[in-house]
DNA sequence: AGATGTCCCTGGAAGC
DNA sequence: TGCTTCCAGGGACATC
């Protein structure tokens, strides 16, 4: 059973928390005392949990994790935030403390509207289509690869996700977005969508540092084509993975088979 | 409003 | 061996 319906209905008794996170939880901890957990949703890469009053955001940025337990033990050098409820412990474990726990009022408040409003489609479900995604691109000049990171358009879609979608559609990170026409749209979408839900089948594909929640290695479990792979053959044609730099992040790609 | 650059943080790896 | 430097990631924010 998922924490999400475990910790559904629970009454917050208390927080811990230990080193701050990426922003300030918006709130005295002793504000969330007495609230109760009414629902668990996602948006993008938050986690929404909806309280009687307000509303917890939670983001595991890079290398977050939760695990939910009734004795949590010792809070570890690394363990950010504990909400501590009458059904168990929710923990927050983030090693690089890019995660988040963001108290808001409601969904429309300023601050939640900034941060959840600009979120683009959800990659995996039926409203996200390779006509959306086409239109999007059509009015967007920047290079496609930052603009899959971007967010704006399509959410989910991480660096190593972009990269793996580039090569397997065949497009070239760097190619202008509105240089896609439907036909390579329709194929980055499905590649997008292929990538997500094998990803999530394989439980992810953590940083070769980290690992899961289980504590399991996140090696590549989700094997990967071109991410990582600079100067190594490519796996279908053995020409050399090549590295570029697009808005300070590492882009791979393969001169072949991502010809434009 | 879109595009671009900067910054946050830490630990592992590489280089000296 | 121990030090320093570089690098990875998501995404808000500032600036043009």
């Amino acid at each position: 059973m998922s924490f999400a319906s475990r910790i559904t209905g629970a009454q917050v008794l208390g927080v811990r928390t230990g080193k701050s996170l990426r922003w300030p939880l918006g709130i005295a901890p002793q504000g969330l005392v007495g609230r109760r957990v009414q629902a668990v949703r996602r948006r993008g890469k938050y986690l929404l949990m909806d309280l009687d009053q307000g509303l917890l955001l939670w983001h595991l940025g890079m290398s977050g994790s939760l695990c939910f337990g009734s004795a949590p033990g010792p809070a570890g050098a690394h363990d950010h935030f504990d909400l501590i409820t009458s059904h168990g412990v929710l923990r927050l474990n983030d090693p690089r403390r890019f995660g988040a726990v963001i108290h808001v009022p409601d969904e429309d408040s300023p601050r939640a509207r900034k941060l959840l409003a600009t979120l683009g489609m959800e990659p995996l479900s039926a409203a996200f289509t390779p006509e959306y995604l086409r239109a999007g691109l059509r009015a967007r000049r920047g290079a496609i690869k930052q603009v899959l990171l971007s967010g704006k358009l399509v959410v989910g879609v991480g660096n190593i996700y972009a990269n793996e979608a580039l090569f397997a559609a065949g497009i070239r990170p760097s190619v202008p977005a509105h240089r896609i026409g439907a036909v390579r749209a329709a194929r980055l979408h499905a590649a997008i969508v292929d990538v997500l839900q094998r990803a999530v089948a394989l439980g992810g594909s953590t940083l070769r540092d980290f690992s899961n929640a289980k504590g399991e290695s996140g090696y590549f479990q989700l094997e990967a084509m071109v991410y990582g792979r600079a100067a190594q053959p490519c796996k279908v044609c053995g020409q050399d993975i090549r590295l570029s730099r697009q808005g300070q992040r590492s882009s791979f790609w393969c001169p072949h088979c991502q010809k434009s």
